[in-house]
DNA sequence: GCCTTGAAGTTACCG
DNA sequence: ACCGGTAACTTCAAGGCG
């Protein structure tokens, strides 16, 4: 009867049967059978903190006579480091701890509760030691009929064994559904109440291609169908862009006015709103790839075809693209519907090819953090570390504190040296490797190892930060030095195997992904030390690691110099130094030597420039590949045409040495500019709207391009990226700025333009070649003059 | 009332 | 709902001048 089964957990959850619990594994065998594996044998806790002077015993009986409650047991835990005395409670159900905690805290000799709002499959996973995305085996017997009927699964699994976690890096073969929804928009945003879903198209990872269209505009048929194809493809992971905040929500709306079922998940029901403001499939993961998207710093108007772009997945020609305002036009012209609808498909094409590149990602990431693929991407930062730090925690024995709301608090951070401006030939960019997480582990920074204030200890048991003379012991390693320090070996392990590994392999693949995910929680932990929103923050934590950092880099700045290298600049944890190799190779050892971490060359600049501006600088690389950092090239907020500008100014520069090609290059794009050849695109500036629009207290271009927006009935929420040019007219520039879909080229202030996006940034490094801003905006006739 | 100046508000970057 | 440090823009109000 009781079978081996192995499997790759996809999505967890639970159940309740008959007044019992039940975690819920959805996952993948590798016979490549979708199954469901059931534990009945996990149940809900929490832990109550009893006074100092509380009668054990008493409350031990009074608290298991409560309703709900199962059993109480007394423990010794750690809480910040101290050995802590708690009550275990076990509860029968999820769904009484809310309660129970209540109950629990208005008894008088409860101090406090803990880890109550831990959600019961993650509790499960944390204390089983169970990441999702990962390989494991058990033994189960296979249940079916009766209450598993409603399930569309292959086999059901009653567990009968612990889970054994398997050494296997490629994930199995997933079935992948891309969507996305065009709806009927006359009026703007459309809504749900009354606008018809006109077309879903779909794409999977089968390369299956399908759309469901609304004939006549009765978009019934259209749900019913997608539900039927969405069972019976009976896709893994459903992908979309922008789904958790706009389709699956417009559908959901949708379905309920038609009074129609929507059948997505693998309990037949429809996706329910859920953590992170995600929205969440029974037995599949619903991803929602903007959520990715974010985390592409580089692209700088995160629509779906700009990403698709940016990661070179469709050709760019015959695409066709269609503005809002467009689609209900080509939707009721039965000449255009057409191409309405390959506008449509494209879109989901574009989806599915995103998710080939950022579900790799995703479920590397939710096999470091532990956070269920569907919720991973959608947790922000803070949660991802947070999640990884709790893993730890329980295996310490060390109690998770309560979520708080903190007053915002500041603090001191990095340093950043002023650099030298001008414009330097064969420079190196040094720079220390993971410093923060590095410094973190070297003193034991922690909030289980920091000794407050007037707190007792032997000055040889603690590290004492810099300036700021916070203390940490030595000795028991922390939680952070723990959790790091893996961090760090896994990393440095993957990446040595990886180049023994050819890199076109899958499993080369699968790790070089895992080593970036790793990446990402190692430099995000410091940050989190300073999140007041993190369960473990104490500021001091956060203070005493950026104070050691600047001790750090001064320390290795001193250590240059008096090598007689040249320090052209230096932000945190990095040097530009004069690149003379035995000096850098001997700077290398010296570091190393003297402060006990790694500096590394990271990057060798043939030319490099800097102003007097700090965190700005521009370079070509021993590659001769052009590097802009920090100015208005990498900036999402300037016109194209301004950070055209400026990257061939900077090309001419760094090249020729002088600026006279790049002053002729700058008139001649004015020139241009004023004969309307820049094509209207590169005009539009783009900002993000950071909070709702009456939050604003003075009057701003983009703002006053939402509001026009909101006018003409679309929606502009906190986060939407507001594209806007600036027209001609009376009045301040925020007054003259209007939505690019709606303005003309005509109405272009084309003065504002050059005085105010393309002399500026070309200034910004000509002015340091003596070029006066006349010299750009002369006509030939006068600089000719000027000449004779 | 007009012009200058600096603070405040705002966004997006660096590491 | 990750940190502080930083540049740069526009708006806005205060201050100086007459």
């Amino acid at each position: 009867m009781s079978e081996e089964v192995t499997f790759w957990i996809l999505d967890v959850g639970y159940e309740i049967i008959a007044s019992q619990p039940y975690v819920l594994l959805w996952g993948i065998s590798d016979k490549n059978e979708r199954i469901l594996v059931v534990d009945s044998n996990f149940r809900p806790y929490f832990y109550a903190v009893p006074k100092e002077t509380a009668d054990l015993d008493r409350l031990k009986d009074h608290i298991s006579r409560l309703h709900g409650v199962l059993s109480v047991d007394v423990l010794t835990k750690s809480f910040f480091g101290k050995p802590t005395t708690v009550l275990k409670i076990t509860c029968n159900l999820p769904t009484v701890v809310p309660k129970l905690r209540n109950e629990v805290k208005k008894i008088p000799d409860i101090e406090n509760y803990l880890e109550a709002d831990i959600r019961f499959y993650m509790r499960y996973l944390i204390d089983n030691d169970i990441y999702p995305c990962k390989w494991y085996r058990f033994k189960g017997y296979s249940v079916s009929g009766g209450f598993w009927e409603k399930y569309n699964i292959s086999k059901i699994y009653l567990l009968q064994s612990k889970l054994e976690p398997l050494e296997r890096d490629v994930s199995p073969r997933l079935r992948i559904l891309a969507f996305d929804i065009e709806c009927y928009n006359p009026l703007g945003t459309p809504d749900p109440k009354k606008d018809p879903v006109i077309i879903i198209s779909t794409a999977n990872s089968d390369g299956e291609k399908r759309q469901f269209i609304a004939e006549d505009n009765d978009d019934k048929t259209v749900l019913v169908s997608f539900s039927e194809y969405v069972q019976q493809y009976d896709p893994d992971i459903i992908v979309g862009y922008n789904s958790n905040r706009f389709d699956w929500i417009y559908l959901t709306e949708r379905a309920k006015v038609l009074g129609v079922k929507l059948i997505i998940g693998r309990d037949r029901g429809p996706p329910h709103p859920s953590v992170y403001g995600h929205q969440s499939i029974v037995g599949r993961a619903n991803v929602d790839l903007i959520d990715y998207a974010e985390s592409l710093y580089e692209v700088k108007v995160k629509t779906l075809k700009e990403v698709a772009d940016y990661l070179g997945l469709l050709p760019k020609e015959e695409r066709i693209i269609l503005s809002l305002v467009e689609i209900y036009r080509y939707w009721d012209d039965k000449t255009k519907r057409h191409l309405l609808l390959r506008y449509a498909q494209e879109d989901a094409d574009a989806t599915m090819l995103l998710a080939n590149v950022a579900l790799p990602f995703a479920i590397e990431l939710s096999g470091v953090v532990g956070l269920p693929l569907d919720q991973v991407l959608a947790a922000s930062v803070g949660f991802r570390v947070e999640w990884y730090l709790m893993r730890f925690a329980y295996k310490d024995g060390e109690l998770f504190p309560n979520r708080e709301e903190r007053a915002y608090a500041t603090y001191k951070g990095a340093l950043v040296f002023p650099p030298k401006k001008g414009i330097f030939n064969n420079v190196v960019y040094m720079d220390f490797t993971a410093l923060y997480p590095s410094l973190m582990i070297k003193y034991n920074i922690g909030p289980d190892t920091y000794v407050p204030p007037f707190v007792d200890v032997s000055p040889e048991n603690v590290y004492v930060a810099p300036e700021v003379g916070h203390r940490f012991l030595k000795e028991p390693p922390g939680l952070y030095k723990k959790a790091l320090s893996v961090l760090l070996e896994k990393r440095k392990e993957i990446r040595q195997k990886l180049k023994t590994l050819s890199s076109d392999s899958i499993e080369y693949k699968t790790l070089d992904v895992r080593q970036k995910a790793i990446k990402v929680i190692a430099n995000a932990s410091y940050g989190y030390t300073g999140w007041t929103g993190a369960r473990w923050y104490i500021k001091a934590v956060a203070e005493a690691t950026t104070a050691w950092g600047r001790e750090t880099i001064l320390r290795a700045k001193q250590i240059a110099e008096k090598l007689g290298l040249t320090v052209y600049y230096g932000d945190t944890d990095s040097l530009f130094l004069e690149n003379i190799s035995e000096k850098i190779n001997e700077f290398t050892r010296l570091v190393e030597k003297e402060l006990g971490l790694e500096i590394k060359p990271d990057r060798i600049y043939k030319v490099i420039f800097f102003t007097e501006a700090k965190k700005r600088y521009a370079g070509i690389d021993d590659k001769g590949k052009l590097d802009v950092t920090g100015f208005e090239v990498v900036r999402g907020d300037w016109a194209e045409i301004a950070r055209d500008v400026q990257e061939e100014v900077f090309r001419y520069v760094l090249t020729e040495k002088k600026p006279d090609n790049a002053i002729k290059y700058v008139r001649d794009v004015i020139k241009k500019l004023k004969r309307k050849e820049i094509a209207f695109d590169k005009l539009i500036i783009w900002k993000t709207l950071s909070k709702s629009l009456d939050e604003y207290k003075t009057k701003s271009a983009h703002v006053t391009a939402a509001r026009y927006l909101q006018r003409h009935g679309y929606s502009a929420p906190p986060g939407s990226q507001i594209g806007f040019v600036i027209v001609k007219g009376e009045g301040k520039v925020s007054e003259r700025a209007v939505p690019y879909q709606f303005a003309k080229y005509d109405d272009i202030d084309i003065d504002y333009y050059i005085s105010k996006q393309i002399v500026p940034v070309a200034m910004r490094i000509l002015s340091v070649f003596n070029v006066t801003e006349n010299q750009l905006l002369e006509d030939r006739q006068a600089s000719l003059a000027d000449f004779f």
